[in-house]
DNA sequence: CTTATAAATCGTAATATAACGATATATAAA
DNA sequence: TTTATATATCGTTATATTACGATTTATAAG
């Protein structure tokens, strides 16, 4: 039960769903989520924790940046379920479509290191 | 977006996850819910309206009665989704089986009308 | 019409969640 | 070692959620 409310409590903020649909794309790193949703970055590292720890996505330290991605899902059924969803759910959704169009835009080596 | 989150916001509560896992044993009345899961009658009442409204149970007033059982899910993939999934999900979950092998002695006619 | 019962709604207190800025940690470069 | 950069963590405030008792609404029975 208590992994089951996970995953369910952490698909229940716009912008963790929001890095979901991006994620599906593509990995990211944590400045780039942060670009994409207009947040501060504690907000979009703290979003990336709690996704993580639903099993939802997975990071990986890569020098200064730690990419993240989504989750096989092998771990959990409720994840592998939301994440299969999640491929088709919310294509049409105003706000995800204009974030996967911003997608391209949005990259580490423009935004980053001012 | 938004119904996607009210899916799984209504999911995110243990109480409202039993309520579910109950209604696709058999159909209960507000007092029945009330009394499996030990709450006050305005508190099994209102997350009855969050599933609801939700599009994940429906009710039909019968009598003084209100009769809640699971929705087909037509109306929403996200709801449909979820309420596939918990036909197996949980099942081992120890606060599921106690509730299961209790419902057959939560009868209205017993707890209701003192 | 009055009374009783089941459910819904209201008001309030306790708890949980999300956002931010500030700070700490870790890695890479000079 | 010093400096810069990307990320994580901390502390606080604002907002949302939950639970309860009290009240209201709706139906059925006397």
């Amino acid at each position: 039960m208590k992994s089951f409310l996970k995953v369910m409590k952490t698909l229940s903020d716009p912008s963790r769903v929001k890095i979901m649909k991006m994620l599906q794309h593509r990995e990211m790193c944590v400045c780039e989520i942060q670009a994409a949703l207009s947040v501060a970055q504690s907000t979009a590292s703290k979003h990336l924790q709690i996704l993580e720890d639903a099993g939802l996505i997975t990071s990986k330290k890569e020098g200064l940046w730690v990419n993240y991605r989504v989750a096989d899902g092998g771990q959990s059924p409720y994840a592998a379920t939301m994440i299969g969803g999640l491929r088709h759910w919310l294509e049409d959704d105003p706000e995800i479509r204009m974030l996967a169009g911003l997608l391209p835009s949005i990259r580490r080596e423009n935004i980053c290191k001012k």
